[in-house]
DNA sequence: ATAGTATTTAGGAAAATATCTAATAAGATT
DNA sequence: AATCTTATTAGATATTTTCCTAAATACTAT
């Protein structure tokens, strides 16, 4: 995940706000913070390991516990640099759909169809990369090059054509965008 | 919601960060955002009316479109400020447990149970509210209260006793804390 | 008025996140 | 080594959030 955005959803949440507040008053062990909360130590646990990956906190042994302590480094940072921070769109909306095709397929094969229509059409583009827009192709190219990756050429043959990635006229095909 | 959280959650998501950026350079309406970003228009909306109410962005109509644009006096504010605006814990506390009571109850009888153990402590606590700690009760008397809100009493009895807010010894009962 | 365009609301399904309990690990003390 | 104390992980459930479709609304222009 972006670090921006795992920062910022390190703070957004009631509990891990409320621990960085405490934090930064005085460093705290884990106990304590989750007695304040009124949480498990496991769950308190849970949102600092979060808080750490994301950079806020850092933690170091002392005797029986584990102290945690805010990193005062980022504090200083304003919401305006996260969005300086993500100067190119272009280049977020790349990372996007490359976590997508990452996580829906398995050594060149795509292991389920995804849900959503926004990873749907991700997938589907990815699948159709090196077939040229507004170029005619019959349906065994098509078929074939999404056998490629899937057995279900007519599912995904369809699905493509619903979200508008791909047209059909009598026998000819064509990729749009 | 506390504005401290609101806002920062209104940024942290994905999505949002990116309508963020796109606004930080120009002013936008909802289906540019909304065909950038691959989501419908309804979805892209219902993003912006959350950061609109965060105080993030505003809006204004011009012709056809609705123009959304950042606020841009928000984004001054550092990660310590919203540390600093959160200074009194019991505070944040006492806000989240009328939350709580508020979801739970209608017209003074408790709708349903909760399952969360933390939800649960803080109803609880909340019907033996007028009872005094560490004073002796007749089982009459706890009944009493608790069927003044609902008619279980004897499961909500044995809870209370479980999560350590009521203890019993023979015949006669203690609050505690 | 009426049709066209953009936005918003409502309701529900899917995905992500928070929380718990129980089990395990890691370090300190005896 | 054995035991105590705190912290972490694993697995399950509950809650919250995201996102969609469909319907309603708001405004513009013919």
């Amino acid at each position: 995940m972006d670090a921006t955005l795992e920062l910022l959803k390190a703070l957004a949440d009631q509990n891990r706000l409320a621990i960085a507040a405490m934090l930064y008053r005085e460093e705290c062990y884990v106990e304590l913070l989750a007695s304040r909360l009124n949480l498990t130590s496991a769950t308190t646990c849970h949102h600092l390991k979060k808080m750490e990956e994301a950079g806020l906190v850092t933690c170091r042994r002392t005797q029986f516990y584990q102290m945690y302590s805010l990193n005062r480094d980022v504090l200083s940072l304003t919401l305006e640099a996260f969005l300086q921070a993500d100067p190119d769109t272009r280049d977020a909306d790349r990372k996007y759909r490359d976590e997508i095709i990452g996580s829906f397929f398995r050594s060149g094969r795509l292991t389920t169809i995804p849900a959503q229509r926004k990873k749907r059409e991700v997938i589907f583009a990815h699948i159709l990369r090196d077939l040229k827009p507004a170029t005619p192709y019959t349906e065994k190219e098509i078929n074939e090059v999404i056998l490629a990756c899937h057995e279900d050429y007519c599912l995904i043959r369809r699905e493509m054509i619903a979200c508008g990635l791909l047209r059909r006229d009598r026998d000819t095909y064509y990729v749009l965008r």
